[in-house]
Parts: C-alpha cells; structure tokens; sequence
DNA sequence: ATGAAAGCGCTAACAT
DNA sequence: ATGTTAGCGCTTTCAT
C-alpha cells in the first residue's frame, strides 16, 4: 500500500480507504489507485486486515465427510450465501469421530472465524467449553441438540423415521427392520434407529429385526452386505428402513442380485433424498431433510448475527416423506 | 500472551515458544505456560501470527463442485495429507466457470495461502497471470496443461477415454456413442469427447453419435435423458461411453425402464469409478483416475515444495480401465 | 475527502 | 533456556 500511496501522491490511508466497498474516496483518486495496484502487480495483504481489523470473514464448518451429498449439499447452501457476502469458509472433517471434532474446533478457533456452524448436537465436554467460551454465534445442524450451545438449524431424525415407519404400516407392512445407526459414533443414525424402535413399538410391533451395517460412512456396499444378512436372517421380513439412501440403495442391489422383486417381495425405504434414489429402478422411497436448505438458512442466520439484525434462535426444518416405488 | 506471561513469570517470548511443536524450552516452563493457557481460557491468535512470520499455513484448492464424488475424494486425500502437518485448506468452487475461478483465485490469493492447487489446465489470461505472479507453489490438476503454470498431477483424459474405446471395439462393438463433453465449459468433459472421436477416427469408424447432455455438472437425470434421446435417434446403437459413471448410470437406469438389456442390447462405460458403478447391477465399466490419490500426490508435492525438498515437477496419473459387466 | 499517529498480537532477530 | 526490541501491513481513531 504504501508503495501505491507512493505512485499515486496520496497516503495509505486513503490506499486502504480506495480498496474498501463503501469508501469514502474521490472517484478520480480511486482510479487512479487501483490502476497504480494494477500496475504494481498489487495483492490485499489480509492477514495485516485481519489482525487490525480484528474481522477475518471466515467461518468456521465442520461435517463429518466431504464425501457424502447430504454434507456437500449444506456446504454449497451455505457457501453460496456467505462468499456472495464475502466470506470464506473454513472447512474441517470430524470423520465421524467427537474427538477429532474437538481437535478441528479448537484449531479452527485459533483462526478466530466470525461465526462457526457444526454439524450434530453432541460434542465432547471440553468442544463442548471451547465453542461457549469462542464468543462468536455457534450454530449446530442437522438436529435438534438436548441442550443448544448457541442457535441451531435442525429437525429430529428420530420423528423423521417415524414419519416413514407410519407409511410403511399404513401401506400393510407390519414385519419391519432397520439397517444401520451405529451407537458407537453417529449420532444422526443412531437418532434415526432410536426413531424406527420407538415408532414400532408404539405400533405395538417388536422391533427386533436390527442389521448393524458399522460405523460410519455407511456405503452402499455396506448396505448390500446388511441386506444379505437380514435376507439370511430374518427370511419373512417385509419392509426394511436404511439409515440413508446410499445403504437403501445397496440394499436394492442385494435384491436384484437374488432377483427378490421390491417392493413386492419386500420393500424398501431410505433417508436424505439422495439423487440416486430418484432414479433407481424402482425409485426409492426416502426422506427429505432439505440438506441444502439447513446451509442456506445456517448462512442466512450467520449474516443476521453478525450484522446484529434481530433473529429467530433456533430454526427448525420439516423434513419430508417422499413415497415412491419401493414402497408401494 | 502477555497475561500468560504475567501468570507464570516469564517474558511473552517464552510463552511463543511453549506453544510452538520444536520450542527450546524448559518443560516445567512449557507446563507451568500451558496451565496458565488453559486456565485463562487462552486462545492462540494466528492472525496476528500470520502476520509476522508470514506463514498462514493456508492451502488453497478450487474445485468445479463439491459435490461431486471425484472431486471430494481428491480433497480428501490433500486434507489428510496436510492437515496433518497442520495445513489448513481454504476451499473453493467454480461451479464449472472459469469467469468464476478467476475471481475466486484473486480472493484466495488475498488470504495468502502458501500454496495453491487448482483444478483444470485451462484458466482466464488474468488468472494465469495471478497464479504466475504469486510466488508460491501452483499446482494444476486432473488434467495435463497444454503450457502448465507450474507443477501439475494429473493424466491425459483424452487417452484414459481412448483406452476405453479400444477395449469397446476389442469386444466386438462397432456402432459406439457418447453421451456429454460440453464444449463450453467443462474441459475435462471436453476432451474426453475428443479422445472418444480421435480414438473412433483411428479404428476407421465414423463418430457421429454424440449426444450433448448439456452443461456439467452432468447429473444422473441428464444422463438418462440422453440415453432416451440416444435410443430414439440411433436405434442401431451397440455401446455408449458416458462422460461419467453418473450419467452412465442414469443412462442404465433409462435402459430399465425401457426393458433394454445391459450389455446383451446396448452396452455402457462410464469415467471415474465412482461407488455406483462396482455396485449396480449390471456393474458397470468405467475409468478409475485414482482421484484420491491425485489429492495424496499433490499434498505430498506441496509439502516437499514447502520444506525445500527437490521433487518431480510434474506427477503423471495412469488412469485404469475397470472392465465390468455392462460391456461384456 | 484526506492525513498522521498508533497499534492489533504475535515472532524474527539478536542478545545474554 | 530465556529476554529485549522492533515491526509485520494493514485499519482505528482522531484531526483537518
């Protein structure tokens, strides 16, 4: 700047002031200025903002997988509404671990973002202190947390599944199992396994045909090989409910496989409207929990935070039973 | 810092290097510092230290989506490989527009990153001329770059479809589509196409079934729409090769739809090994580029870049020919 | 509309 | 092993 303050007869203040949106500078001298950086090869030092300034305009993420659409799909809502804003997102991996979440916290944190969204309601004690104490909005999604750290962007995973568990016994199918939500690690699936028991109990059915499919990612693979086995073990099983569509899929798979025809010999139902499961042969029947919506709405409230307009705390989304053809 | 320093009676010098991995200090000195850390509810500030020593630890990395399978795995094989040495990835997306890459570079660049890798050889003149002038290490992916910026990991598209169509017409087809390769925008696509008629013109076959599926992202739902289109207009078709194992499958799935067996009627290829491809049935043929590994082997050429160590400029990707049962 | 002075919170460089 | 000094490149604040 101050080698374009040099070129051009002005000051460095008045450098600074040129790059700023709403600065209050003379048409002619601005030009002139951005021509001069222009020339000079010039590159906006922001690590010198953002110390001064004390405004990085990052913010924090973390999801557990890259690698899933449902994720990507909260990413790009939320990307989209915060970089139109100038923000940059910093983005971490938890893989599913609460450990390895608390570690990206605290690493993130020292990057000091303006604001952090996690996904889940549960995190270790000590994420748990650092994200209080961060003194920036913290946002949770994609659920609804026992006790909220700040705001969240959610629904419940357990009413979800019920909701599918209300078709599948409306439709007929009484003899019903659930593939996959490891205790262990995901939260979510776990959520949703805990949904499918209590749904079925409620329907005074017995809720034992349970297929452990692992920790997650669940692919679809692991998917396939949890249906080989309820098909193994649980011969008269009409109805099975994936923790996600991907597992839901591999599962169909399985059925092909064996030539067991879905939905007539047993039907299938998955979780997060991947697009897969709108054009599999059949199409399957799936929950919609508006990944890209719970980022879009997560940015939005982030910009509202931050620029100090009054907001809702929590926001909650309605996720929605989609019925197709491997339900019917 | 200074606080710490007053807590445990030591100069704020001291406390630097206690947080730091090789810091010379004593380790009852370190103890006593981090206690006092904890206990003040202390958090390290790295803008201020990103400032001074002019090390951000930032990577940054353009994608064309994020949600997009291949492209997620690359970044998670670059995060793993550096975020384990304490790299934090500052991640952005093209959307498939090089408009947009550009202006993204510039905001990337701004961040002072000490690294860039981006995805694609082909970028805007001002881009390019960004990257040139930004003093640290460039690497292009997914790609060979007709005149590469600076380093690149990547392999010829054009060739890995080439190998495909030999292994089409070794099988017997002669009669070959292909579905995708938008001229416009997405270059990857682009030259996949190119490669799929050079490699027809070769064999002495005329390559004039080409289905444009639009602009990338090509989803499953484009794919099967040209499929459709493709078994309208040439219904003597004997095999098609799709610009991705996405639209390959949504092709296949129009292929069901319509009671047309896969391979005995029409045979299919997809490109990118993505998980769908090993699991649907019939599987289906594809390309695996080692996508994650192109992410490891561009993460680990940015870490010996970084520490000074000499390496290969340029690291060539040998694409592998998946032959499943959709071609056989 | 522009300028001058000061300082954000660290760490490089040098000293002991 | 630890301390002192200075300063990274911006922007806040106050002044004109």
């Amino acid at each position: 700047m101050a080698d374009i303050a040099r070129a051009t007869g002005v000051s460095p203040m008045t450098v600074s002031r040129a790059f700023k949106a709403g600065g209050l500078v003379n048409t002619e001298t601005r030009d002139a200025i951005l021509k001069a950086a222009e020339e000079l090869g010039y590159v906006f030092d922001s690590t010198a903002s953002n110390l001064r300034s004390k405004k990085t305009d990052f913010i924090a993420v973390t999801i557990p997988s890259i690698n899933n659409a449902n994720f990507a799909d909260t990413v790009g809502g939320l990307s989209d509404v915060l970089s139109a804003q100038g923000f940059q997102i910093l983005l971490g991996y938890t893989n599913y671990d609460m450990q390895e979440e608390e570690r990206l916290i605290e690493n993130l944190l020292r990057r000091k973002p303006q604001a952090i969204a996690v996904t889940g309601g549960k995190h270790t004690r000590r994420a748990q202190k650092l994200l209080e104490n961060a003194n920036i909005p913290v946002i949770e999604t994609w659920d609804v947390p026992a006790e909220p750290i700040g705001h969240y962007v959610g629904f419940s995973n357990a009413d979800a599944v019920r909701s599918m568990v209300d078709h599948f016994i409306e439709v007929g199918y009484r003899r019903i199992a659930f593939i996959g939500g490891d205790a262990s690690r995901d939260t979510r699936g776990t959520n949703r396994r805990h949904g499918f028991i209590s749904a079925l109990r409620d329907h005074g059915l017995d809720p034992f045909r349970l297929i452990d499919a692992g920790p997650p990612p669940i692919s679809m693979r692991e998917g396939a090989n949890a249906m080989a086995r309820l098909l193994d073990e649980f011969r008269d099983t009409e109805a099975v409910i994936c923790v996600s569509d991907l597992s839901a899929f591999g599962a169909l798979t399985e059925c092909q496989r064996r030539e067991i025809s879905v939905p007539e010999q047993i039907a299938i139902g998955g979780f997060g409207d991947y697009e897969i499961g709108g054009i599999s042969v059949p199409a399957l029947t799936t929950i919609n929990a508006h990944a890209r919506m719970i980022g879009e709405r997560t940015g939005s409230l982030i910009l509202d935070l931050l620029s100090g307009k009054d907001s809702v705390p929590h926001v909650t989304i309605q996720p929605q039973l989609i019925v197709r053809e491997s339900s019917l």
